[in-house]
DNA sequence: AATGAATGAGCGTTCATTCAT
DNA sequence: TATGAATGAACGCTCATTCAT
């Protein structure tokens, strides 16, 4: 007989089972990359058949792009969480830094890099929408453009630029020998690395 | 009758050939990517049967990581080159951001990127010396400790940090979409990101 | 409480969902030929699952092997239907070839061609007994028999080959590319071919 | 140093061994099936890796195509050798027949058939030319056009009609129980086949 | 030294069959 | 009894590497 808790205890069960695959699938990914990530070491590393890899996603990519989609989905809906419009631009933009670096191990950051940048996942990324993508650049680029109207940043540095800028110097990947060295604290780097951005796109002084 | 000259010649006839191997493999890893560029495809485009590629490397890693070398050699040798003591840090430090562009198709920075990032070679890429790439770093590092000292830069931020920044901001590879987008030349990205750049690392006006 | 009538029940119930799976897998070897068509397709389709079929049938191939027997089966008690003695033998014979034929779409002769000439299918089919094919030859057979009795046909052709031509030129896929290009009906191409094979098996005139 | 020699060797032991997987590949054919051949025993029969398999063919269909082409280009070689114009029209058909039959173990005729009518082989089938195949039709239709003109053949009957009951009745796999029960000789089987065709196919005597 | 045919481990994917529930 | 999640052997195909010539 089939009662709901049933229902939901194997849907848990699945939910539970499908969260450990993508767990593994981050490691081996994290490890040895995408394209010698195997669907063979997936499953033995889960410890199930390869099979039953295959009633979770139905092609490799679905793994990855599930993991992929569903940190950037997290992402998205952090920032465009509602945020006081009392706050300078540049504390709306530290806010979305500061989610960017949540993950202390870098993991996450890690491996949505290599996804993003592997070759084969290029085309799965192109195929399906990169509308996750755009609403996260559309949101730092309107509190770019807001900063620039309010006086923050310098409007004679284009938005897109700043925006590219944004991105890659101030993602968790792009300074993680300098958080393995451990010289400096993951909360001192990105201090530092902000002040150099926000600096460097602020409305220079009126020298007369 | 083997003489010197013998060798010699047959020695700079294999070394040419290796030139070219790499030269091909260049450009075969630009348009296809690491994975995807075969050790059959790199064969016929030299010329040579593929059994003859393996008597100049024994692996398709090494092949790939002798070019890897090779570029960064050229860059190495570039930054190392004399520049006049007179010039600012900052000038300095534009020449090595230009010498990085110097390639308008971004070839070179694409290439060592791919490289850089690829998963297999990454592996290889560890295991095989860092040096020239930390030879360079510490170019690029000696000129931003001389601008602090000339206050030009801000001693504040610690140096690693400058340097992390300098090469996730200022390398060709970050700002590929907007190169491709063709919204601004090449020159006026790079005109504006090293804007950012230099006024984020700026020594501040004192404020009084 | 189990009574006979539970039992009968049941057994009525299990027999109807026999026939159904039955029905099925037939629609859907149709669609898709033998290798085509899956275990999982036939459970989805007949609303059950995939466990439960194994219930019916040890093996994809018993299924198959059941659903072939019914249609002989079918064409045999057709074809052991009494007719009246005073009919021609050819006329007897004709009612076959239109039994043969009476489904206009062609369905049931299409299936069990696919299933007779289906790769492993055929080992299958050699192990089982061959029972039903053979009494629908036998009777055939009789009629050909006959028909040289009375002299309708030509004595002096064998059989055994008239028996195999029957079957090869009025089967109703051997024009089945005919009945594609609908250049003719159906019931013309059969007109012909019969037209053909009487003819050609049919006692000479006496050439004096 | 490579002569002409060196090259013919090489080149006839690659066709030699070319001949021998597509003749292991007939037997594995005729035994199994298309879909129950699988790479792995042909090159096993063969006695060759199965990556070599594939440095003669680059698909599964590749290989069966080849076969399947070959057959059929030598019968149509035979079937379009020029034919003195004297011959009746019957006369010429029948040499086509033969033709059809030469290969007395019917190993050919089967293989053909297989994969004439195999669910996969049809797509490639059709994604090829069906040339030949037209080619070998257009010949036995002019033929029977030239039968009917003469006054050989019944005019009332469509040549599409002839043509299609010629390839069924006639073909060796028509009757290839009868040659296994080796009750009647395969020049007898055909001798009667031929009768019933062309009897059939007769232009009926003038009934005043 | 140079060749390129041959190798075979490895890949992603499918699906008939099993079995714990 | 009925389920459907899980299995794992098998498939077609690729390609870095080897080795007889």
């Amino acid at each position: 007989m089939k009662t709901p808790e049933h229902r939901s205890l194997k849907e848990k069960q699945r939910q539970e089972r499908e969260d450990l695959i993508l767990q593994v699938a981050q490691d081996v990914v994290l490890e040895k990359g995408y394209r010698d990530t195997s669907m063979d070491e997936i499953a033995a590393r889960v410890g199930i058949a390869k099979g039953t890899l295959y009633l979770h996603f139905a092609k490799k990519e679905d793994l990855m792009f599930a993991f992929f989609e569903r940190e950037m989905q997290k992402f998205l809906q952090a920032v465009e969480q509602p945020v006081s419009t009392e706050l300078s631009a540049q504390a709306k933009l530290e806010s979305i830094v500061s989610i960017m670096h949540k993950d202390h191990t870098g993991k996450r950051g890690n491996l949505l890099y290599i996804l993003f940048n592997s070759e084969d996942f290029k085309i799965t990324l192109q195929q399906k929408s990169l509308d996750t993508l755009q609403r996260i650049s559309a949101k730092v680029r309107s509190y770019l453009e807001e900063g620039k109207a309010r006086g923050e940043f310098d409007p004679a540095i284009p938005t897109s630029i700043m925006l590219s800028s944004f991105f890659s110097v101030l993602s968790p990947r792009a300074h993680r020998q300098l958080f393995q060295l451990e010289e400096f604290s993951h909360d001192e780097v990105m201090f530092f690395v902000q002040k150099i951005y926000f600096r460097g796109i602020a409305k220079p002084a009126i020298v007369s």
